[in-house]
DNA sequence: AACCATTGTTACGCATATAAAACAACAAGG
DNA sequence: CCTTGTTGTTTTATATGCGTAACAATGGTT
């Protein structure tokens, strides 16, 4: 609800750009379309920048007039802007196709998020095809600590990094309970660091075994993991064979990588 | 190469918004990462201004600087616009399980689709099981009148809106021979308009079945299809049985738009 | 090394984008 | 019907974002 009202004053902020890009992040899941004065409200800006603002960005196609009123909500190009940015992304296409084996091997879900700021970010996900698919979508956004891949990629960065990083920062979430401070974090990460890979329930039901990817540099860039009702076959023995298949699946992702000189 | 240099001089627009979003329009599949200069070049914008325009979009997240040097590149934030954007059309919501259906029930890949300018923009796919994935993903394009989906669309369309529309427009595309005038589009479309259904070989060795998708007000909104190697069982009769589920598919969609009073 | 070219970054004055306020168009409500 | 309170849109004077030009820092070339 608050979170911390961060003005950035410096003088290379180009404002105009600013206010757009924040208005774009209005729309979401729970408020699909919104009118100028909505948005006015919720940015404390005059309404007349607002319709500037929303009057660029709708000739740019990033926002869309519904019809016969004056609502608008996300427009089509802001996916186009997502698919090229997984397109760049290397790390996606060497992925793919590990991925997809594991997923055909195993018969679970397996998915690649990295972190970004305090979230992993699904990036890939290769559904099984046996059940229905679960929600974790490529775009979603999930707390870094307590989701599988998150903690896989924490795990390997130095700890004085996360413990800068997490310094006063609130890790109660909705629905998991784990690490509630800072200290019961550092020993998670310290148990997984020294086993070598994630595994466990995060969700009531559901089984993860998740592996870090580094790139050719040796840098922590992503992760992996697969995904599933603890339940099926093949999650039962996720510290047996599944682990071994993760965590050859990472290895091979990370040595693939950077072997393909861009730009 | 030469797009029509199109100034839109309207007071309204807000320069400093505009050149970040084209900004962010530079970076695509074949350029995935530029220096300031290159910006400056390709935009025609002083270095002074790209410089402020790219510091905002990298404190933002929507540019990342790669490690030890001034190469930019897309953030991880556009990901997340184009899954807020997914999310908040019910159209996806709505489409999912039956396209998921219609995919497992064909075995064949099936799509969904909406026309934005002269492209098609894919907005779900379900892939295939069997076979390795099309590059059909989801944020990808194709012009719109080369594709089965597109023409699904366009036939719904009044032909005068159509008419005005390509009006002037350069039909010939790369690798597609079809119609290459406005004349053998219109006829295309005549043909398929009458027989209710688009069906028949848009890429080489891949066959499409594609129908239209109304909501609750009738308006054409985006279309559907099932597209797959032609050898395979069920693509043999694609004016028979498989046009019939894919017709299914479509009215059960459009049966079931609308229904969710959004707002 | 000294050169030159080319980069990212900073400073500054003028053109211009912007916030405040006026306007128009509508709806609700007494 | 005339208020009163909403909207989205237009205007305009002034605060400010922008291109020019200088600076700094790098890297290649002879």
């Amino acid at each position: 609800m608050d979170k911390t009202s961060e003005d950035v004053n410096s003088s290379y902020m180009v404002p105009g750009l600013l206010r757009g890009l924040s208005l774009l992040g209005l729309f979401g899941k729970d408020r699909p379309a919104m009118r100028l004065t909505d948005i006015a409200k919720e940015l404390k800006l005059s309404r007349a920048t607002v319709f500037r603002t929303v009057y660029t960005l709708e000739h740019e196609g990033y926002l869309v007039r519904l019809k016969d009123s004056n609502y608008y909500s996300l427009g089509p190009r802001v996916l186009t802007l997502g698919f090229d940015y997984l397109h760049s992304q290397e790390l996606v296409e060497v992925a793919r196709p590990i991925l997809d084996g594991l997923r055909d091997t195993t018969g679970a879900s397996t998915h690649m998020a990295l972190i970004d700021d305090f979230d992993v970010l699904y990036i890939y996900r290769a559904a099984s095809h046996q059940r229905l698919s679960s929600n974790r979508h490529v775009g979603s956004r999930l707390p870094a600590h307590v989701s599988s891949i998150g903690r896989a990629i924490l795990a390997e960065l130095p700890e004085s990094v996360v413990a800068e990083k997490y310094a006063g920062y609130d890790l109660r979430v909705e629905n998991y309970t784990e690490p509630a401070t800072f200290d019961e974090l550092k020993e998670c990460l310290r148990v997984e660091r020294e086993r070598g890979y994630i595994a466990g329930s995060f969700v009531s039901g559901i089984s993860s075994v998740a592996v870090a990817i580094r790139d050719s540099e040796g840098n922590v860039v992503a992760g992996i993991n697969v995904s599933d009702y603890e339940s099926i076959p093949c999650m039962k023995d996720i510290h047996g064979k599944l682990k071994d298949k993760v965590l050859a699946a990472a290895s091979e992702i990370s040595r693939r990588l950077g072997h393909t000189s861009s730009l």
